[in-house]
DNA sequence: CCTTCGTCGTTGCCAGTGCGACTATCTGCT
DNA sequence: AGCAGATAGTCGCACTGGCAACGACGAAGG
């Protein structure tokens, strides 16, 4: 059980080399993605990121608590954000009646249509430099592994 | 041959969803080892990743633009960032003789010191978040997978 | 009822980063 | 040699994000 504990507390080197081929991964896609979007629709990632997650929720709102988790970012930077996002037209803040605290965010028909517009851009950019580059079983493989990372740090 | 093209430029749902997956793996791996680290050791990841590099450069040192392509940093935010390193003392700037443009930054003995002092925390990280998750097989299918991704956008 | 504690969103402050402009230097062409 | 263009690193500026503190409100217990 000793030998377990080491590999459970020093990578190897193949473990290593592939924790930095992914790191390296993800900065270059993302960065990739992210020039695409802003040089072909003029639209921040993190824009799009809360455009899509208030297109998918219930009557395209969320909270700004809720909103936050999904989108990666603090209450205090959604806060900023949204306002950014508001003065744009792309949101709007609604007060929330169950809950006086609360506030939620509503996507407008503008947002929904600078979506429209930036999703192809977006799709194409994902198939283009990640997805189109895995074969069927391989993207299971990944989603799989993916999701276990997740949730061993407890995927709340 | 028309639906090759719609299949690389539409992810399937499959295929958004292990995207989402990556994305969200590496959001919360990489926070969760900034924390540790900036817990017990008090180090950000990026002085990590800077030693990292200057450790296995030859002579332990490298010029801005290098470690700048290596840590994923503009130019700019390297000057800044080694300005805070050598003022804590971990790095140094040595004028380069055979191009007087350029600096060198190298590692000092107490950069050295405070990279082996939080090596073991990191990997440990590495080992608990990441890689101890994965069996052989996989981890050299990511590997390859990540490769594969980074060299299709032109890997330098 | 009312006190205490937790939660929600906002704000002030500050750290970190990219962009563009700038200076110094190198390289290639004439 | 001399000049144009490329490249290295730095700096001012603006932007973004997190942390801590705050006021408003809800929930649980006496």
């Amino acid at each position: 059980m000793q030998f377990m504990q080491a590999n459970l507390s020093r990578p190897s080197g193949q473990q290593l080399a592939a924790w930095r081929a992914f790191l390296t991964a993800h900065a270059r896609v993302t960065e990739r993605l992210e020039h695409e979007l802003a040089v072909e629709r003029n639209l921040p990632l993190a824009w799009y990121d809360v455009l899509v997650q208030l297109s998918e929720a219930p009557a395209r709102r969320l909270r700004m608590h809720d909103l936050a988790r999904a989108v990666l970012l603090s209450r205090a930077g959604l806060t900023r954000l949204v306002d950014r996002m508001t003065t744009a037209g792309f949101v709007e803040r609604t007060p929330c009646e169950e809950d006086r605290r609360g506030t939620y965010v509503a996507m407008t028909d503008e947002g929904r249509d600078a979506l429209a517009n930036a999703a192809p851009v977006h799709l194409r950019g994902i198939a283009e430099h990640f997805s189109g580059l895995l074969c069927e079983t391989e993207t299971a493989a990944l989603e799989g592994i993916m999701r276990r990372i997740v949730e061993a740090l407890g995927g709340r």
